[in-house]
RNA sequence: GGUCCCUUCGUCUAUCGGUUAGGACGCCUGGUUUUCAACCAGGAAAGAGGGGUUCGACUCCCCUAGGGACUGCCA
């Protein structure tokens, strides 16, 4: 039985980058038939929120990415502080008193003289009497876990064969020396503890996975599976990270993006597969392989996202849409024909706002002075009878009868007087919807 | 400074020593719609640079350049 988990901490809003993590676990544990969980990464009290916690699991909802279970790590101290017990115990955890001003000098030394910023070790050299002493200046130890120094080695699911030479890493902190644990020891517990099967995550986590076995083994579990996938970067090749406000998944939501727009693409980026949209997370549980993700980092670009989110809303029908078309404008639902008519022209359904306000509001309409006497010969022409579906076609007709114009010069004039764009869904399903007077008032100009 | 990863059309990628270097999205052109969009068809478009190895290199090795990650009492 596979386990994976999504461990976000609620510091901040679900991203784009969160979200292909959360997506890649969901669909690989789905695939295999296996369980999901959510963890709350709580351990940092100062910065995690409840609001947070709620919008995560509010975003994850919505893109249909369910859990089995969830936790948080709050709840789960004694655990974690068992376990810091154990590991110093074994004398594999050991007492600091560096403040971080100390250790942030200590790494501009060794930077300066051209070694590696790794932390030195001094802590692990400090007898009972110097600890007392430092102690008795007030000061109180965080405390790090004692890597071995040795290689740590697996085979990741997506980078292939690693190798860690702990030797180049500073000895983690597990504990700060107020007594709160940071998210390393925590996470494994949890880990062991829930019997995760597979961790997927970033490969911005790759050397902390490294120190992460090391702990694992320490405490006699059995490192799970690793996959690490490349990250996401800026369609502008930039690091995603300063954009990241823009791509969050409430604002995504409130653009009108669809779930599985977003799930189609994400789930593809970055690997062999053609990007298009899937209808569902079934899907693309079905499709999913890590051996098709690629170790370059791949492009997130938001226009990419918006022409697939265009693609499903053309597949979307007038029922599937109405709760949304609803909230938007009670005026888009009193007629499926309006959906039908405006949707190729959406990629999001946030666009049909300016088609409502043309089918069934007040536009200023645009009216060339060349084009006026024309307009006036349109107006004389307009179809008495109430519209219907032929209305647009017997009205063309007579226009092009009349003054000899056709193809664009006939129709462009006409479509910007009556809808003030020079672009937009077909005028004979749009013409009856709008109605004739609404028509005659913005030929009248 | 160090460690690790990466580099094929604009973008995501296929190729696992011998191919007219393939596909998808985008783009361009044409068709259709007597208009735009949508839709359909066609087209242009790529091996970062330099050295090797080899009968033969996109593919293997080295160097250079460029990009990403890590190097936190963040996660």
């Amino acid at each position: 039985m596979v386990t994976l988990r999504f461990a976000p901490s609620p510091t901040g809003k679900l991203h784009i980058g969160n979200v292909r993590t959360a997506l890649i676990n969901y669909l690989f544990a789905s695939a295999q038939g296996g369980r999901f969980i959510l963890r709350i990464d709580d351990t940092d009290q100062a910065r995690s929120t409840q609001a947070y916690e709620a919008a995560i699991k509010e975003d994850l909802t919505w893109l249909g990415l369910n859990w089995a279970e969830s936790f948080n790590q709050s709840d789960r101290f004694d655990r974690y502080q068992a376990a810091a017990d154990r590991l110093r115990d074994m004398g594999l955890l050991y007492a600091c008193y560096e403040t971080s001003e100390e250790l942030d000098r200590k790494r501009k030394i060794a930077l300066s003289r051209g070694r590696p910023p790794v932390y030195d070790r001094a802590g692990l050299d400090l007898s009972v009497e110097a600890r007392a002493a430092l102690e008795g200046e007030g000061r109180r130890p965080h405390w790090r876990f004692k890597l071995s120094g040795g290689r740590v080695d697996w085979v990741d699911l997506v980078r292939g064969a690693q190798s860690i030479d702990t030797h180049s890493l500073s000895d983690p902190v597990l504990i700060r020396d107020d007594g709160s644990f940071l998210y390393t020891l925590p996470s494994v517990v949890d880990d062991i503890d829930y019997q995760i099967s597979h961790i997927v995550r970033g490969e911005d986590h790759v050397t902390n996975s490294g120190a992460q076995i090391e702990i694992i083994q320490a405490l006699g579990g059995t490192p799970p599976e690793m996959a690490h996938t490349s990250l996401l970067i800026g369609a502008d090749g930039a690091a995603l990270s300063k954009r990241l406000g823009s791509l969050s998944m409430d604002v995504l939501r409130e653009q009108g993006i669809e779930p599985m727009a977003i799930c189609s693409l994400l789930a593809k980026l970055g690997t062999s597969e053609n990007i298009e949209p899937r209808a569902s997370l079934g899907e693309l549980a079905a499709e999913f392989g890590f051996d098709k993700f690629g170790r370059a980092p791949a492009r997130f670009d938001e226009a990419e996202l918006k022409r697939l989110n265009a693609a499903f809303i053309r597949e979307k029908s007038f029922a599937d849409m109405q709760m949304d078309l609803a909230a938007i404008d009670q005026r888009a639902v009193q007629d499926p024909a309006f959906w039908e008519t405006v949707k190729a022209n959406c990629e999001t359904v946030q666009d049909i706002r300016p088609w409502i306000e043309i089918v069934y509001g007040v536009i200023a309409p645009v009216i060339a002075e060349e084009d006026r006497a024309y307009i006036e010969d349109a107006i004389a022409l307009l179809p008495e009878l109430e519209f219907g579906d032929g209305a647009w076609r017997a009205w063309t007709a007579a226009l092009k009868e009349k003054t000899g114009r056709k193809g664009k010069a006939l129709f462009m004039p006409l479509r910007k007087a009556l809808t003030g764009l020079g672009y937009g869904p077909d005028m004979s399903a749009l013409l009856p919807l709008m109605g004739r007077e609404r028509a005659k008032t913005r030929l009248d100009g």
